[in-house]
DNA sequence: GGAGCTATTGACAACCTTGTCGGCAGCTAC
DNA sequence: GTAGCTGCCGACAAGGTTGTCAATAGCTCC
């Protein structure tokens, strides 16, 4: 007979959340983690207290933990994605364009942290895992764009185009990650001193291109 | 009476290093941990195993898995910044001398996964700890290099210079961490992308400079 | 109100990690 | 050779991690 009435519990009312509010639930919490402390960082326990259930729960909802860690990974990718996406859509036409198109990328990249968790999970990934920046179609629309501006004069080739993305993406992205670190190390001050950073970059960019063709 | 001889321990000879061959074999080891999964993968006895120690040992030349994670830190960003200023001097004169000197920065980055290192500790540093990227200089010779050469004509101002240092160390930095992975997923293929790219952003740099004076 | 489904839980197990401790064993000096 | 310093080790402790399991308790449907 063990112990057939464990102390009366506490009278504690559970809380019942639908399976997927449990998950989304769950899913915001690892992200938090992810961002925080990189993916090994993720602790069943601590994602299980931050949302108030057990741990149990947490491997009752994804089954294992390594099941959870692909689950928000996958997921913050896929949001960063489409937030990027959704920037580029977004940025208007005319001088101030390239400007204004950093900006909106840099947004989604430092707005939740979804720079950082990439960076974390392209620095974890076992070699080459992760392969999908998706930067291919980005590199193609600013081609087709500049080809449409050229009117048929001398064009850079489509590898100018790819490394102008490249080098986009790589600033910004190390910016959400080191923030004004990367700035002030070479002694750069000032709180606007990213915005001016992107602003100078989209100066760089367009001078570039208009000198290109 | 607990076990007065435990089974005759295998008549093995220990090796015995000097304290400083000991320490020196363990930051190695624990580098390559570094590099490999981040200051949070680093574990004694993984450590251990692989200079061919126990764990205790490590542990009696360090004091705490805490203090090695720092002395293998601070040895890290160290050797790293000795390898960039001697890349930087090593840069030749003349016309090629920006493409080389990315190069030369470039292997000072990724020889030894110092580029990771960098990364993973500046992603783990409880936000903005280690500050100490030190391109500050940096950035002032170049300034001081386009002074000398503009010779009294219109000159960009010092923040250019600074945030030309700041793009190339982004972009360095991103290609150490994310090698290929950024430049295929633009759709830029071939073993020597790299140094293509690199090749480019000396270009594009250069461009810069010459305009702006 | 009752039955069934399942989200949720406490308790437990197995494992791994850091850290401590007493003692063993190379190396050096005398 | 032998005494001492100290690098090194086996064994153990303490705490934290993931994962299992049987049981509980909300919610929906009848």
């Amino acid at each position: 007979m063990p112990r057939p009435r464990p102390p009366p519990p506490p009278p504690v009312t559970r809380r019942r959340r639908t399976a997927q509010e449990a998950r989304d639930a769950i899913l915001d919490a690892a992200e938090r983690q992810l961002v925080a402390s990189g993916p090994d960082g993720i602790r069943l326990q601590d994602v299980a207290r931050d949302v108030g259930v057990s741990h149990p729960t947490v491997l009752h909802h994804f089954g294992s933990r390594e099941a959870l860690v692909e689950a928000v990974a996958s997921r913050a990718l896929d949001s960063l994605h489409d937030d990027i996406v959704a920037a580029l859509r977004r940025a208007p036409e005319g001088e101030h364009q390239v400007a204004a198109l950093l900006d909106g990328v840099c947004e989604a990249l430092e707005s939740r942290g979804q720079g950082r968790a990439l960076m974390w999970l392209a620095l974890a990934a076992p070699a080459g895992h992760r392969d999908d920046l998706r930067l291919r179609a980005q590199a193609e629309v600013l081609h087709a764009t500049r080809e449409a501006r050229s009117a048929g004069r001398a064009m850079a080739p489509l590898e100018d185009s790819q490394f102008l993305v490249v080098l986009a993406a790589s600033a910004l992205l190390t910016q959400s990650v080191l923030g004004a670190q990367l700035l002030r190390g070479a002694g750069v001050t000032g709180a606007k001193a990213p915005a001016r950073f992107r602003a100078w970059l989209a100066r760089l960019m367009l001078a570039h291109v208009e000198r290109e063709g």
